[in-house]
DNA sequence: TTTTATTGATTGAACGTTCAATAAAAAAAT
DNA sequence: ATTTTTTTATTGAACGTTCAATCAATAAAA
């Protein structure tokens, strides 16, 4: 049923159908004809509209990519206050929404994660991403203590968000996300926690590390 | 060059090659020929001796999670004091020992994680290494604070463990193994002071999260 | 009638597996 | 010691399958 303006649609469902497919029986199996069958076309249209299978890969990692960080900037353009503890669990949220809305799209972040070892294009954007959540996170522990410390603690959070999102996407029962989000929650409290302890002149107790 | 007892060498010779090529091209392109390239050995002799890749393959994670249980078994082993806290580190440090000693054991590590998701023998192996370690750390939490305490503070340490390694495979330069291991180290100082201040008497706050 | 969108059979390359042939070592026979 | 036989390990060409990409044919809309 040909009609005119049907790129875009046909885009939107082809990446939609990668990540159903992806799901279904993962990156090795999920053939242009598999994927074509989701969105219910032919095989031959992918490479019209993508140039071949790559560039529908890489049009679906971007997509997941552009969703994460639309999550994370939305929640923190939605908050009142700029307390740097605010915007720190407005990014843990945004970063838990991503197998919130749909679970397939956990297993295909995964798979395109390992795949970006050895698909320099795929580890552009991956980068790209990982340094996204590094940065943010750096400059509002920044605002709160001293450089190295903030590194550090930007590091460990970006790890445990990171680690906490694998394994949910790994477990069979799959991912408990609101276990997640409070592990990692609670996981910040600490990092602020252990710094009023130790900065400020009210510190109760002299704990050396 | 046909001697008698060829079979364990060579079952090692391949599983060495597995990992260095995946290492070097990912699993998607680590093709029987690759391998038996790297072992210097016919295509041919991975059916006779694994019955084939997907055999190869599985003795190749089996051999990297059962490498990773004696890292951190030995250490245990080694410790002269029961102190839990002893234990925990141990066990820290010998999950950072696997991409320690090699880098290519990580990225294969990755690899077969992803790949685990739609290969139910793969998933089985890695189900079971991951109930290992939750349940070591469990275990030791166990013995200093409350169950459900322990048990979030075993998932939270797991997947601190998992995500920094993870970041490090991923990590263009390479992974940084002393700095990831200092911050698993200091996450279980966190997790064991944040436990002395809100349970024993000499508690110098009250502090509610 | 022209343009745009789509199909699906075809093509060529690449893959894992198989198996008859081979070669080296070990054992047996001379 | 030398030769023959048997056993074991290994090869690599051939086979059948699967895949992504191509493109002439087609059909609907403009």
């Amino acid at each position: 049923m040909p009609k005119v303006g049907m790129e875009p649609i046909r885009r939107q469902q082809l990446i939609t159908a990668t990540v159903a497919a992806i799901d279904e029986v993962g990156l090795a199996d999920a053939t242009v004809m598999r994927i074509a069958r989701h969105a219910g076309v032919s095989a031959g249209i992918i490479s019209h509209y993508f140039g071949g299978k790559d560039g529908l890969l890489e049009a679906t990692m971007r997509q997941i990519l552009s969703d994460l960080g639309e999550a994370v900037a939305a929640r923190r353009a939605a908050l009142s206050t700029d307390a740097p503890r605010a915007h720190l669990e407005a990014i843990i949220d945004g970063n838990f929404d991503r197998s919130q809305v749909t679970g397939p799209v956990a297993k295909t972040w995964l798979a395109f994660w390992a795949s970006s070892m050895h698909k320099p294009e795929l580890a552009r954007l991956q980068n790209v991403n990982d340094r996204r959540l590094y940065a943010n996170l750096c400059h509002q522990f920044r605002r709160l203590m001293p450089r190295e410390q903030a590194r550090d603690a930007a590091r460990a959070l970006a790890a445990m968000i990171d680690g906490l999102w694998l394994r949910g996407a790994l477990t069979p029962e799959g991912q408990d996300t609101d276990r997640a989000r409070r592990l990692a929650r609670e996981y910040l409290e600490q990092l602020l926690v252990a710094h009023d302890l130790a900065a400020p002149q009210t510190a109760p107790l002299s704990l050396e590390s």
